[in-house]
DNA sequence: TCTGGGGTCCTAGGACCC
DNA sequence: TCTGGGGTCCTAGGACCC
């Protein structure tokens, strides 16, 4: 016997750059765009606000496209903490409506409202109306009897919308969409798709397609994008509140290619800190360390090692990354004529998986080097890259490197 | 316009054991 | 002597999401 269900899909409106605006509100008419600082103009825009966005600004466009499309964007820099701080109260907010909540991301919940004694669209309208009214934060919300077409539903009116999603209308509003929009296709599957002839969700709905999509595929991806397709998902909300950390990583992407190994070690030693103190802030431990490479042709390595007993401890973490960068990278082996460098480094990351709660009690940990804050992290890596002393050592940088870059130039 | 940073989940292959 | 097959762990990488 089954039930069916009600489900909504909760999404923040540009949740970074609202969570800005709530803080500061004479910026709400501006076009606010959240990206990192960079001189070198690699950044991307991490969220842009609708006034942004009434530019042609979007997510994932480089800093200076956006630039181009509006002189006067107001770039900030992102607070994680702050937008951590608002992801909390939204999901405090909805635990006063029911328990029965599932943040699945720092923007986003479902929230199962079966169980409602009431009307639900009116619910829907109240939650978006205190939220904007409690915490100036704006949302979409989607109603339909599963997860995923809740979700699909949010997507349909931005920003502030309340969608109905039903099954028997899902010719009308979800088959005529194009297969891009659908949640769990990527720009990887579209085209793959697209190479069948395919073009909407509903040519993925339509059992005659199947078969292809499974020599595509494989069987699995396939059946379930067209179970949803055609609306059919039973994943339930998980409401357990557990939020079991899988992984904690740091990165960081350099202003400009890197081949010296001094420059590479420098930061290594303050992602590695990083992770650490954020394992041992939650009182968390890792059986697998690991680290990730990209090099400048964009060709990418993780490789990793598993432990007996977990770890959390700095020097472990740096000790074993260490070895892995000594494995992987030769100072010294670049091609200066080559610009698609295979030896040099366009970022480099450590990641801590497999991870597990601490058995002892939290205690000062030993630690190679004091901890750094957000801002001191970006002080120092802005200070190893331009040669200068630090914390973490102290990064010269030779002749090779202007050489390198006068005939990188040349190339263009 | 040369493409961030933090995650999740899934898969495939090799090692190892029985 | 001519070599099966299942289970599980580990590693690496791909794809996706926000």
């Amino acid at each position: 016997m089954k039930t069916s269900r009600i489900i909504l899909h909760i999404d923040m409106n540009c949740f970074f750059a609202s969570c800005e605006i709530a803080e500061n509100p004479e910026l709400l008419k501006k076009p606010v765009v959240i990206a990192h600082d960079d001189p070198f103009q690699r950044s991307i825009v991490l969220t842009a606000s609708y006034v942004a966005r009434s530019y042609g600004i979007k997510t994932t466009m480089q800093v200076r496209e956006a630039f181009q499309l509006c002189k006067d964007i107001i770039i900030i820099e992102p607070d994680m903490d702050l937008y951590v701080s608002y992801s909390e109260k939204f999901y405090q907010y909805l635990l006063t409506i029911t328990k029965k909540v599932e943040m699945a991301s720092i923007d986003e919940a479902y929230v199962d409202v079966s169980d409602y004694q009431g009307n639900v669209v009116a619910l829907a309208d109240k939650i978006q109306n205190d939220l904007l009214k409690e915490y100036r934060l704006p949302c979409s919300i989607g109603i339909a009897p599963n997860k995923f077409l809740a979700k699909m539903a949010s997507d349909m009116k931005k920003p502030l919308g309340i969608t109905i999603l039903r099954k028997r209308e899902l010719n009308q509003y979800l088959w005529p969409l194009s297969l891009e929009e659908m949640h769990g296709v990527g720009k990887k599957t579209a085209p793959k798709l697209q190479s069948l002839g395919l073009k909407t969700i509903g040519d993925l709905a339509n059992p005659k397609n199947l078969a292809l999509m499974k020599q595509k595929l494989g069987n699995i991806y396939a059946t379930s994008l067209h179970q949803r397709a055609n609306g059919i998902d039973d994943s339930e909300v998980d409401y357990s509140g557990k939020v079991e950390v899988g992984s904690i990583s740091n990165s960081h992407t350099f202003d400009r290619n890197i081949y010296e190994e001094r420059i590479l070690k420098d930061t290594l030693k303050i992602l590695v800190n990083t992770v650490a103190n954020r394992l041992q802030k939650k009182n968390l431990k890792a059986y697998t360390i690991g680290l990730q490479l990209k090099y400048a042709n964009f060709r990418q390595i993780n490789r990793s090692q598993s432990l007996e007993t977990p770890t959390n401890d700095e020097s472990d973490i740096y000790k074993i990354t260490e070895a892995i960068l000594d494995e992987n990278f030769e100072e010294g082996l670049y091609d200066i004529n080559n610009r698609r460098d295979s030896n040099c480094i366009r970022l480099i990351g450590v990641f801590a998986n497999r991870i597990v709660e601490s058995k002892e009690q939290p205690h000062q940990q030993i630690t190679i080097f004091d901890n750094l804050t957000e801002l001191e992290k970006k002080e120092e890596l802005k200070k190893i890259i331009d040669g200068v002393k630090t914390k973490f050592g102290e990064t010269t940088i030779n002749q090779g490197y202007y050489e390198y870059q006068n005939s990188d130039q040349k190339t263009e």
